[in-house]
DNA sequence: GACTTTTAAATGTCTGACAAATGAAAATTG
DNA sequence: CAATTTTCATTTGTCAGACATTTAAAAGTC
């Protein structure tokens, strides 16, 4: 653990990154402790404000976690699935609102990865898995349901679509993709959709997974794709009209 | 821009909370500035050590830059590609190494992945794509290469398949799968695997891309899922006997 | 006007201090 | 002796103030 004195400025992303290493290698693994703050300043000759500053980056990175008191310190933190969601989905949400992501891009990513799981949830759904998307879509019918409520529902339902595959990495590669894009898409087309054709295919959709039926799964997933697309781009030509 | 001052212990995590809200809400546009250290303090009545602590952490995350100078302070940074790809891959590697994920989870993933960009990489390649693929591929069929020079070879292979579809999001989404994942496969498969047998599948791919076959071209990778699996089990199977 | 110097503002780093949490050891008590 | 309480050392969390360094704009100089 040893940083280059040569470069003055960064000295805490300096020492991030030498940590952030001996984790990612392998030197550090899950529950060992790191020396304390103090001891940390003293390895690496800096002030222990600095080796504070490289903690905390790794702390915003979900690498280790701190424990105050007498057997506290800082501790090599074991990856969750739970956390590497939420971070796919913060860097998935900015990075589409901050590059000026096309509708059709986004769109076309969004099925191309759901569909990529529908063989595998046809084959592994579950009664809990059905019965949530059952229970989603029936949601989506009621009347009164505001847009938020309906995005949100939406979510839900292809979550369990998702997780019906029985992967979870899949899932965790896929959270990024329907947790940042569908409220996208919703907020586009929330204006010119037909609830009632979203709630058939979800109803659909169910269908053919409770059939095991991957064929029809997929084509009902497409059918929603180009349904999602050619609203959009009514949408935009009612825009340019105006 | 406000914190529980009820809580007192993590303040620079709630600050850090607060300032990413306000980012990811959209109050804080990309190259907005941040009010300076001294400013942030003040409003939030804390030190200025403590507003540093906050401001790291979503230097971690990419969220804002620093400058330093006399026009310089902290921005709120525009996600690149780049930079996600580079979170998702060390993500996605923790992840994995972290969590025994089953080998053949994670190649079901990375496959089921794959497969979901065949059709379009099959319709939009470019000459430029199937350079790299080839050139790669060429690569891997010289008997001097190192183990590690085949795996990175392997990886540029698949990245150069992935981004022939012309889907950033999606290349973005992939990064995770090809550049952890790859990896890991072959480091679990190298001792059993013929390295002839994958540079005869990559060289079909590439062929199959290039006549624009995405029948052909996911039938190839599902032979290459259904080879790596196979070499995993035998390798698994050997380790059993020892 | 072009060049140099000064200056002010901002981040980067250091030092020293105290608060708060926490588990372990020591002391007390029944 | 056993159970409980107290003390104590360790460690992180926070604060205050200082100085170094960088940077661009302002002021000064030729």
């Amino acid at each position: 653990m040893k940083i280059d004195p040569d470069s003055p400025a960064d000295l805490s992303a300096q020492i991030a990154k030498s940590i952030r290493d001996a984790i990612v290698s392998g030197t550090l693994r899950v529950d060992d402790r790191l020396p304390s703050e103090a001891e940390l300043a003293e390895q690496f000759e800096v002030s222990r404000s600095t080796v504070r500053e490289a903690l905390k980056r790794l702390g915003a990175q979900s690498l280790i976690r701190t424990q105050r008191g007498a057997t506290g310190g800082a501790f090599v933190n074991k990856l969750t699935y739970p956390e590497a969601y939420g971070q796919q989905i913060t860097t998935a949400t900015l990075l589409l609102s901050m590059n000026a992501v096309s509708f059709t891009t986004a769109c076309e990513a969004r099925y191309a990865l759901e569909r990529a799981c529908a063989p595998l949830s046809a084959q592994r759904r579950t009664a809990d898995h059905l019965a949530t998307m059952r229970a989603e879509a029936h949601r989506q019918a009621q009347p009164g349901l505001t847009d938020e409520a309906f995005c949100a529902s939406d979510v839900a339902f292809h979550r369990a679509l998702v997780d019906a595959a029985g992967n979870p990495v899949l899932s965790y590669q896929l959270a990024g993709a329907v947790e940042a894009m569908q409220p996208l898409m919703n907020m586009i087309t929330f204006t010119a959709r037909s609830r009632e054709t979203i709630v058939a295919l979800h109803g659909a959709i169910a269908d053919a997974l409770d059939a095991q039926n991957a064929e029809e799964t997929d084509a009902k997933l497409a059918e929603l794709a180009s349904y999602t697309n050619a609203l959009a781009q009514s949408v935009f030509a009612a825009r340019q009209k105006a």
